[in-house]
DNA sequence: ATGGTCGTTGGACGA
């Protein structure tokens, strides 16, 4: 099975560019971040039309997750247990489901803003209580796939000395991150290829490639074991390739044994 | 320290 996920920056904008990443990888699954859409605002047919089924969750422009699945979508889920809110939830940034045997979490981690504004406490509180949900689901196969908005090294940013003072490689945040791995899951890409999967769209930072590697598949034991490989569709992101602008960030994608 | 570019929108604001 391919599982993929793709911080797609608005699903509307990018309907072609989806369908036709889905097909030139043969993807069975795919988890986006920022869709921008609510759920009946998903382009539906020509995914249908595709072989594909569609979960989704939520606001206008605001924050959403998606799980496009040919393999079926079953006991879909919106948020985790325990899951923290930042005030008037104007954002969806979970969304779980079963397909093919595997659990499947589509997350946007919070952003965390700057590290003395109270969004980055909450992406802290966020990841806690994500922790805290993953620690039952760690016997089953289950795939955490999305934007963590974490550096977990020095080696995912093009630039540590730039980031002095702004979030994603803050210790408590590489804590957080680190904490997973510590409990026995496994980030899965970095073996395969530990290329970035973000570049900002202005001064040129893919073409310089200075980006970040934020976008990872943490699994679950059983689940890691049937990993085979992962790459970062780096051509998706390239502004030369291509009619419509990409997303700021690259998808990635993840094959499994059956 | 600041600004640069997108997307959603119809003016900022978040990333």
């Amino acid at each position: 099975m391919r599982i993929a996920t793709w911080n797609v920056n608005s699903l509307r904008s990018r309907i072609d560019r989806v369908e036709a990443f889905l097909q030139r990888h043969d993807i069975d699954v795919l988890a986006l971040q920022e869709t921008k859409a609510r759920e009946e605002q998903i382009p539906l047919m020509g995914l249908q039309m595709l072989g594909y089924d569609v979960a989704a969750a939520g606001y206008d422009q605001w924050n959403g997750v998606a799980i496009i699945s040919r393999v079926g979508l079953t006991d879909v889920t919106v948020g985790f247990e325990g899951m923290p809110e930042f005030k008037d939830a104007s954002e969806a940034r979970a969304l779980g489901a079963t397909c093919g045997g595997v659990r499947v979490w589509s997350l946007y981690v919070p952003n965390g803003r700057k590290p003395d504004d109270p969004h980055y406490a909450y992406k802290l509180d966020w990841l806690a209580g994500l922790r805290t949900a993953a620690s039952s689901w760690q016997d089953v196969p289950t795939a955490l796939v999305g934007d963590w908005n974490i550096c977990p090294t020095d080696a995912d940013c093009f630039d540590p000395s730039q980031f002095r003072n702004s979030t994603h490689l803050t210790p408590p945040e590489r804590a957080a991150f680190a904490a997973f791995e510590e409990d026995g899951w496994v980030e899965v890409t970095r073996a395969h290829d530990a290329g970035y999967t973000y570049w900002d769209y202005y001064r040129q930072r893919f073409e310089r490639n200075r980006g970040l590697k934020i976008d990872f598949a943490v699994c679950s034991p059983p689940l890691a074991s049937r990993v085979t490989g992962a790459f970062v569709d780096r051509d998706e992101r390239d502004p030369a390739q291509g009619t419509s602008s990409p997303s700021d960030h690259a998808p990635v994608i993840i094959d499994i044994a059956d």
